[in-house]
DNA sequence: CGGTACGTTGGGAGCGCTTCCACTGCTGCC
DNA sequence: GGCAGCAGTGGAAGCGCTCCCAACGTACCG
């Protein structure tokens, strides 16, 4: 079994630097690339990533940084569905991917990525609006890509979609069916997600000049929060609920059921995700969707991006949304 | 910043050999250990991997693989959990985690696995009776530690419980609450965990002398097998029903209300995993707590021990069981 | 025809670490 | 007191690769 470059030089009569270029795309003539290629393919050589990175500073692993709590990511498809896009990717890019879930305070994840020093990048999910970990990666060398954006980062690199937007265009259609007294169960409040779907919808409501005193209940994106702030929201006569995720949705689902009230007739019910349950849910429920894998692949073409340049330009990146409207907004009325 | 060892030689007025003792534990005098621990904390010098891999032939990543169906990922809880028992086990060993989930084919998956040559060893979960990832990493001289076992196996190294004696012991509860006609709707067919928890029913049933003809529906662990399933069993006239996971069990008990039937005094319901939501069920649901956390840790701790010592004994661990009855297999006779 | 330019190649110096081997100075034994 | 033995240490040789630099050959120009 071929082992190193030096043996595979021997074997195809060129000189060990020779061969480098030939795995690394560097000049060679074409007649010479086939000879060694050939070579290569038939030892199936691979050469050695310990000895590459040393010589050449890169390592071919990058970092994932998914530090949530374990409710989120048991419950939340989300994070699978990002991790698979971002595995994907980086599986199409031969490039490796370390996951740190958190399993310590962000203090000492960040450390340890540092420490680490063996990685070409990082991405990083799920951070808070303020987030040590996050400063601490900026501010170092480590070219990082955010997944969600915080709008204090100027020289960040991100991929995001427009939650503010997003956020604003689904109360406006609640408002549009006729609502008035449009609820909101916000996500998590400090996440990035959370805090701009409720400037959204905030804004939508302001641009209506309707009141949202007793409108607004914290929610942390999972069905029992839904539950709880459904309570609260239908004591306060509510005749929309807009959910922060598709996850909440559910849990206000049960409760405006247990209330014998009818959706959407009595009150109409929105989430956000488009969630693949979202579509079975009786009624279907009105989301929003956006493209998770698609994000997740973008992140890891963005840092791509950034290793191959580290003094380029930060790559920001908004991807679209869509207002998904089902029979949970609108059963009374289904659109043409 | 100190960045190699030699500086830290040189600082501390001691040989880089030295300094390499010190950071591995080598056999150096307490006055030397001390002096340039003294000067390694201080700079809070960290060593280069790659340097250190390339040396050593270690590197002090091990991989995960999860070559599963993007669905089971997202909506098994399992796989959340095992993924974070891992991580968790791995962080206390200062050792990073590469994950490969199923974006290849499984040939694919092993040839970049083993071409990776960075790796100090493998976890590999959920794999098959017959799995060519598994044959093929098993062939390799890679340490490999497989969570699920497959008899066939004689000089694998693996973590799991013994499904079949679970499942021996669920479904002779069922029998021993006065049920005849119980029925059992498979997990996957193929996988590890599916033929064995089959198995342990049948064992149960067998002893019993009951038939068991029309008593079994293939399912594959989700909730939409459960459904089905059900249909499938309540046609053929069951009191009871052994899902091979919680998941499943949830279809089938919606299955079972939308009929009108009362769990537990029409038919018992049994599940397998003791997720999160199975206590919070309505009826809270009887099933088989195995501690998934915990199998990850121990998965960790097994291949931490084969990579010190590859030519050691292969480590077989069987982690305990524990039958949590509930309400929906006892609910008319609580027990004391 | 000499000279320059360029594309291609080989030589060789590292990258930062581990580890073998040899050396030192000490202890303990006869 | 001399010598074996040993713990502690330093020197140096790699680990397998990348990449700078110099050398080479050929093509093209004046």
């Amino acid at each position: 079994m071929v082992r190193t470059i030096d043996e595979l030089a021997e074997l195809s009569g060129v000189s060990r630097a020779t061969v480098s270029r030939v795995l690394n795309n560097g000049s060679v003539s074409d007649a010479t690339r086939r000879r060694v290629q050939a070579v290569v393919d038939r030892t199936n050589f691979r050469p050695n990533p310990a000895a590459r990175s040393l010589a050449s500073g890169r390592s071919g692993v990058v970092g994932v940084v998914m530090h949530i709590d374990s409710h989120l990511l048991f419950g939340d498809p989300y994070f699978s569905q990002l991790l698979q896009g971002m595995s994907a990717a980086l599986a199409d890019g031969a490039t490796g991917m370390m996951l740190w879930l958190g399993n310590r305070s962000k203090e000492e994840t960040l450390d340890r990525i540092l420490a680490i020093r063996l990685l070409d990048g990082v991405i990083v999910t799920a951070h808070n609006l303020d987030d040590p970990l996050v400063d601490g990666l900026l501010a170092s060398r480590l070219p990082t890509v955010l997944i969600g954006h915080r709008s204090a980062d100027r020289t960040a690199s991100y991929v995001d979609v427009d939650h503010v937007h997003a956020a604003d265009a689904m109360t406006t259609h609640l408002l549009e069916t006729g609502r008035r007294r449009v609820g909101h169960i916000t996500g998590m409040r400090g996440t990035v997600a959370g805090e701009d779907r409720l400037s959204g919808y905030r804004r939508a409501m302001h641009r209506a000049r309707l009141a949202i005193d007793d409108l607004v209940v914290d929610g942390d994106f999972n069905e029992a929060s839904g539950a709880v702030g459904a309570v609260v929201l239908l004591d306060h006569g509510v005749d929309a609920i807009f959910c922060a995720n598709d996850a909440t949705a559910v849990g206000a689902l049960r409760v405006i059921r247990e209330r014998g009230l009818r959706v959407p007739e009595d009150v109409a019910l929105a989430g956000f995700d488009d969630l693949e349950f979202a579509a079975h849910l009786d009624p279907p429920l009105t989301t929003v969707r956006q493209g998770v894998r698609e994000q997740g692949a973008q992140a890891v073409s963005s840092l791509f991006q950034l290793v191959r340049d580290r003094d380029g330009a930060p790559s920001r990146v908004i991807l679209p949304t869509e207002l998904v409207i089902r029979q949970s907004t609108v059963g009374g009325v289904p659109r043409a």
